[in-house]
DNA sequence: CCTTGCTATGGAGTTAACTCTAACGTTTAT
DNA sequence: ATAAACGTTAGAGTTAACTCCATAGCAAGG
């Protein structure tokens, strides 16, 4: 697949997939006799993968650091998926966060009519602990 | 209040607010003899507001839209309250997408051992309902 | 009275993450 | 065989959201 499929494929931008090989977010792709990149499947599982992290807000330096770790620290499959789960526990954590504010407007919005909305209450609100 | 005060209350950049309030984001901050600015309990009760949807991250621009809509929208009650559940409904939205890529690491990290995962599995592990 | 420290403003500088442009080679369609 | 369309690169430009800077007014301590 050249770059304009997986542009397509992806709907990103094919800049933006040169940026994300020149950051390191993704391996260098191979090129034909041209010059011309040719993404394998593996490249493509690879750039979903970077995609559907950067969705979720995940920033491209956290990520290339990730991406560094994973290629340098070849040792062991269990390293690796630490890893992995490593960026999901962060993602959990961007929820529960999220989670917070929900719980601050649900606060607000049940108590539209009264008077007494202090700082207090709503910091409370904030606050309350998410299960 | 004065400005050094919020600042240190809320741990945000005296700069941050001045930004916000040039933004729209706040109302415009009352003054004393010499201009300085004196925030009152209101006002503290919006700033905790604009930051805990930045921290969400919710971007200034949108907020910016909310606030002047809540502002020049001063019909009913019921409109300013709706306003609060599309912020809310927004969030929502913002957890579910985050909760789909919670989803693809499970997927890959569960099947990390695996030798067939393919780009198929992968997305379908994304894609998957979320309750 | 003078220095230090707080406030103000307008505007410049920074960082992240693209996005676009210019200059050039290749391939495809007519 | 030549124009249109696509690929390459280095580097400039853009947008968001601050963050910093220079300049200047007011103010409290020694």
């Amino acid at each position: 697949m050249n770059i304009n499929e997986v542009s397509k494929k992806f709907g990103l931008p094919k800049d933006t997939l040169r940026y994300w090989e020149k950051e390191g977010l993704i391996p260098a792709i191979k090129r034909d006799q041209n010059g011309y990149r040719v993404y394998s499947e593996y490249d493509q599982n690879w750039i979903f993968y970077i995609l559907v992290l950067r969705k979720a807000g995940m920033p491209v330096k956290k990520l290339k650091q990730f991406v560094a770790l994973y290629l340098h620290e070849p040792q062991t499959r269990k390293k690796r998926r630490e890893l992995l789960e490593m960026q999901r526990d962060e993602l959990i954590k961007q929820t529960h966060d999220i989670q917070k504010t929900i719980n601050y407007l649900t606060y607000k919005i049940d108590h539209f009519d009264d008077q007494l909305l202090t700082f207090e209450n709503e910091k409370l609100a904030y606050e309350k602990k998410v299960d």
